[in-house]
DNA sequence: GTATTTAGACCGACTGGTCAGTTCAAATAC
DNA sequence: GTATTTGAACTGACCAGTCGGTCTAAATAC
């Protein structure tokens, strides 16, 4: 079935797939991404799926093993996208620039792929799904980011050094999640300078009277 | 908790309901609500309802219409007891104390009703459900009793006059789901004094800073 | 007091429909 | 000429909702 070995042409990428099956991979990622953050993932079909993504049915079948691996590779994918975001963010910035970057990042990613910001949310918390351990390791992953950014931060001195480093990026990673699809869901036509503007204030007025004893 | 209504006279409450009748449909609701937090509603069937709560599927249908207005149903009575311990909370305090007050009440309520918290995260942004309608008006009315107590600190000067009351008190609304459900999924064994001065940390630094102009 | 009635409450086997997943021959890109 | 996509048919499991039947206890009759 995998039939291409890698380096055969320019055409072909790493893992052997096409330029064609990639973009047919991606059309089916978008479109699982928005049907779930609709309805969910158990009321979302493999039919509809195939129908948003202009595909047929047998082409899901064909790229992906099963409905489940392929929200779990979504998922991946996702969270891929969302960590290579971050990480762009801090490059070379000192620790609270940084901060306010990985703000900006995650509220524009949001605002970019709601949907799955939607899912996740929805998702993360739940207990016994099949994806769950890979959720749970992806979020991780994310928020680490967040995490050395934080640990810089009291490094340096500019945050208080009691601070508790996990649970204030999970705060933050969560706070933004909540805020931004509130801001989208129930006030769209709020301008998103606002909402970055108070979840800042929130940070930054933290950071600031935690770093001065 | 939704207990019998005074003034039974005769052998059956004021709407037709005996005490027995009640009894299941709190056992109904408390096995709805922990079945669908652990796997959504569309993965959770009558049948597992009826089971966990020591019912049989026909007892289901005889109280409820259908699987979504059991669920319509266990959202109201689930909102209801909250926005009660929010009033409770903040009755007769000043405004910063009832913010606290609040914070400790849904904290604590989270703790209580982990499973409906769980579920109302879940389902809070969802679009294109039944009963997303229902859903949306009952959080306008536990959200409503933040703003009260927000807008409160606004006029008495305690908080800052630009405050975007609506926003603030979603926001703290969300930023203590967020925080609970972190703690009590991924750090069960962190005392809750510690989540609870976190996020108190955050709302009185930002009140405190918001205030001096 | 005991028997009978009554209706609300509950039971659980059954039905009808839905959907994930499979398969495949034919068509179309590359 | 191979990789990929198509579309439709099929199946087997699963599940919401139904319905005739049973149980329980209060109320009334005897």
């Amino acid at each position: 079935m995998m039939g291409l070995r890698a380096g055969m042409t320019r055409r072909h990428g790493v893992d052997g797939r096409s330029a064609r099956r990639d973009a047919t991979r991606q059309k089916l990622f978008e479109a699982t991404m928005a049907l779930i953050a609709e309805q969910g993932f158990s009321d979302t079909t493999v039919d509809q799926i195939a129908e948003r993504a202009g595909v047929a049915k047998g082409t899901v079948y064909y790229n992906f093993a099963s409905k489940s691996v392929l929200f779990e590779e979504l998922l991946r994918y996702g969270v891929g996208l969302l960590t290579a975001d971050f990480t762009a963010a801090v490059a070379g910035l000192p620790p609270v620039d940084a901060m306010a970057a990985l703000v900006r990042a995650e509220l524009a990613f949001i605002q970019r792929y709601r949907s799955f910001a939607q899912l996740l949310l929805s998702e993360m918390w739940r207990t016994q799904r099949d994806w769950q351990q890979t959720l749970r390791l992806l979020r991780e992953e994310a928020i680490t980011v967040i995490a050395e950014t934080v640990q810089a931060g009291v490094d340096s001195g500019d945050f208080a050094a009691d601070l508790d480093v996990r649970l204030s990026a999970s705060a933050l990673f969560g706070v933004c999640l909540v805020v931004a699809l509130d801001w989208l869901v129930f006030n769209p036509e709020q301008p998103i300078e606002q909402v970055e503007s108070a979840v800042l204030a929130i940070v930054r007025s933290r950071a600031a009277v935690n770093a001065q004893p």
